[in-house]
RNA sequence: GCGCCCGUAGCUCAUCUGGAUAGAGCACCGGCCUUCUAAGCCGGGGGUAACAGGUUCGAGUCCUGUCGGGCGUACCA
């Protein structure tokens, strides 16, 4: 519990205790009324309005002012407040806190310290977060990098929120693509042994698989034309998860759980999801095919599940998976995705109603990322030259490092196309949204430095000299740190939390800017080091829920 | 055709469960280096929130329609 949710549902507390005494009769509404109160934007309106005036105006058959006028008549006395509360515009009542009640959020921070901003609102629900799930028939390109900040991002968040959270990977290590893999790997084979051979429609071209086919057949003398493809197939899919766990480790992103899509054929689950529809009665045949009547749950029309020829489609082993979700107790499940692949949730939600299991509606949550643009020099780049049609995210992990890939590919909305400029992420400069907030988390850290006190005894440190307008906004912020987290997590929106750091840090700059802090006035040193080392806190707990480093310096 | 997402300043984007005069940065214009980092600061111009309706005391935000952009819409995975 943080100090400013105990000011504004103190304050909320206040007020409702005012309403009541001046409306009795709102006491016996069912639910009774309640007094909402919320944060203005702007400053000059004070920590916190109440709006509760406009919305009884015609329930009560007066006028908002006059109402606002006899809420604020009925308050009681409180050390929470600075002066009496103005009543503004059309009847907003503006509340101002008292200095103390508005820098007691510094205490709590130092308290907490990096658990500030935490919560057990998750009540440990088990909540599985699957993201990347890339075929592992190359290396993994930006999207995949994309879905890997952000989900990792949002385990981070559901961790911070008191959730119980399990990262997984899908592996689709079955059927065409992988089939694909093996084709593309045996016609370098051939190439490479001198035989001719056309290289496959479709084939997967990039350098990687010539590299592939050459470590095969060093490894494999006895096989360097690839004649056994359950060799090739096994050896160059070893060798792509290999590559992408590196990737993935190099981006500081960890799975508990690598699930295989094989499994789900190898453990029957496809006959046993097929047989449990038709069992409950939502499937059809026609015209040879095995149907799901999704229509009856949502989805635009009814998809197959067994074509004609005896095979099932891939959404049959995709609601199977996710069945196994459910089943291994995650009550909560978010599925983070390429939006191309958007077409493939109505009919997953749509195969687990139809399992009439207990499944609520709208599970899984989906998460999905759209596309990303990558500016070098002004101009796209679109090739990779070990990947051939794509950049890699190996690409950018070595040429911008982590934490500007991973804070880049976070701090859009998921759902707004993300244009990645490579210049921009490299440079120092506050253009650069990674190195603006980094900078303000170093620059404390060098004023302390210079300072040369112990930051701890810091911590009781009376705060009542701070009185500028940059302290107060910098308060405001630090304030809103738990409610940005759990509104992002809510949202399943990391990018909430980048703005937030960027706008944290454009106040922490700009007070730097205008205040000095080693000065003479010993009090009032002190109390601005406190609110620093505050704002530090604060920084590195945000950037730590990105997986974005805080470094003491730059 | 149908479904999903998007449309806010010249550009990239914010605007929290509907609130008060829609905000930042870049770019542009004008000032500031004897300073705890000029890797910076201060000031200025710039808007019919795609468009048209509706709900509401109040709409960028919710609903409907139109236009524009992206993606999807296989007995492909």
């Amino acid at each position: 519990m943080s100090a400013i949710t105990d000011n504004k549902s103190a304050v909320a507390e206040l007020f409702q205790t005012a309403l009541f005494s001046a409306f009795p009769a709102l006491k016996d509404e069912t639910p009774p009324f309640e007094i909402a109160v919320e944060k203005p934007k702007n400053p000059e309106h004070g920590h916190f309005a109440v709006n509760s005036a406009l919305h009884l105006a015609k329930k009560l058959g007066k006028k908002p002012r006059d109402i606002a006028e006899a809420i604020v008549m009925a308050l009681p006395a409180s050390a929470l407040l600075a002066g009496t509360p103005e009543i503004a515009g059309p009847g907003f009542i503006n509340v101002r806190l008292s200095r103390a009640a508005e820098t007691r959020i510094v205490d709590a921070i130092t308290r907490a310290g990096d658990q500030f901003g935490s919560s057990e609102i998750g009540k440990h629900e088990k909540v599985m977060v699957e993201f990347v799930s890339a075929n592992p028939t190359g290396p993994l390109h930006v999207g995949h990098g994309r879905g890997a900040a952000i989900g990792d991002t949002l385990a981070r968040l559901l961790t911070s929120q008191g959730y119980e959270v399990s990262r997984e990977f899908y592996y689709n290590d079955a059927g065409a693509q992988i089939e694909n893999l093996a084709t593309s790997v045996i016609a370098r084979l051939s190439e490479r042994a001198g035989v001719a051979c056309e290289f496959p429609e479709g084939g997967y071209r990039g350098d990687y698989i010539k590299e592939i086919a050459e470590r095969y057949a060093l490894e494999n003398p006895t096989d360097s034309l690839g004649q056994s493809r359950d060799a090739v197939r096994s050896f160059a899919v070893a060798a792509l998860r290999h590559e992408q766990d590196l990737d993935l480790k190099a981006f500081e992103v960890a799975f508990d759980m690598h699930y295989l899509e094989s499994s789900i054929y190898t453990e029957g689950l496809v006959e046993k999801t097929v047989n449990h529809l038709v069992a409950k009665g939502h499937t059809y045949e026609e015209g040879g095919a095995l149907w799901l009547k999704s229509t009856d749950y949502g989805d635009d029309k009814d998809r197959v599940m067994r074509k004609s020829d005896g095979t099932y489609t891939y959404f049959v082993p995709d609601i199977a998976y996710h069945v196994t979700k459910w089943q291994r107790g995650f009550t909560r499940a978010i599925t983070e995705l390429g939006a191309d692949h958007h077409g493939s949730l109505m009919r997953v939600k749509a195969g687990l109603q139809a399992m009439e299991m207990g499944v609520p509606v709208g599970y899984p949550d989906y998460v999905l990322h759209q596309m990303i643009t990558v500016m070098r020099g002004g101009v796209e780049v679109k090739i990779s030259k070990r990947a051939g049609s794509y950049v890699t995210l190996r690409d950018l992990i070595d040429e911008v490092g982590r934490d500007a890939t991973r804070y880049f590919f976070i701090m859009r909305k998921s759902d707004s196309q993300l244009t990645f400029d490579i210049d921009l992420a490299k440079s120092h400069s506050e253009d650069n949204p990674v190195y603006y907030v980094q900078y303000a988390h170093a620059r404390i850290c060098r004023v302390l430095e210079q300072w040369g006190g112990d930051s701890a005894s810091l911590a009781d440190v009376d705060l009542t000299p701070l009185a500028s307008t940059y302290e107060s906004e910098l308060l405001r912020s630090l304030a809103d740190f738990p409610e940005t987290l759990s509104l992002a997590t809510r949202e399943l929106s990391p990018h909430i939390v980048a703005n937030y750091l960027g706008e944290l840090a454009a106040k922490l700059h700009t007070y730097y800017n205008a205040e000095r802090f080693l000065i003479d006035d010993e009090a009032l040193k002190l109390a601005r080091l406190a609110l620093i080392v505050a704002v530090r806190q604060v920084i590195k707990n945000g950037l730590g829920v990105l997986g974005v480093s805080a470094p003491e310096k730059m």
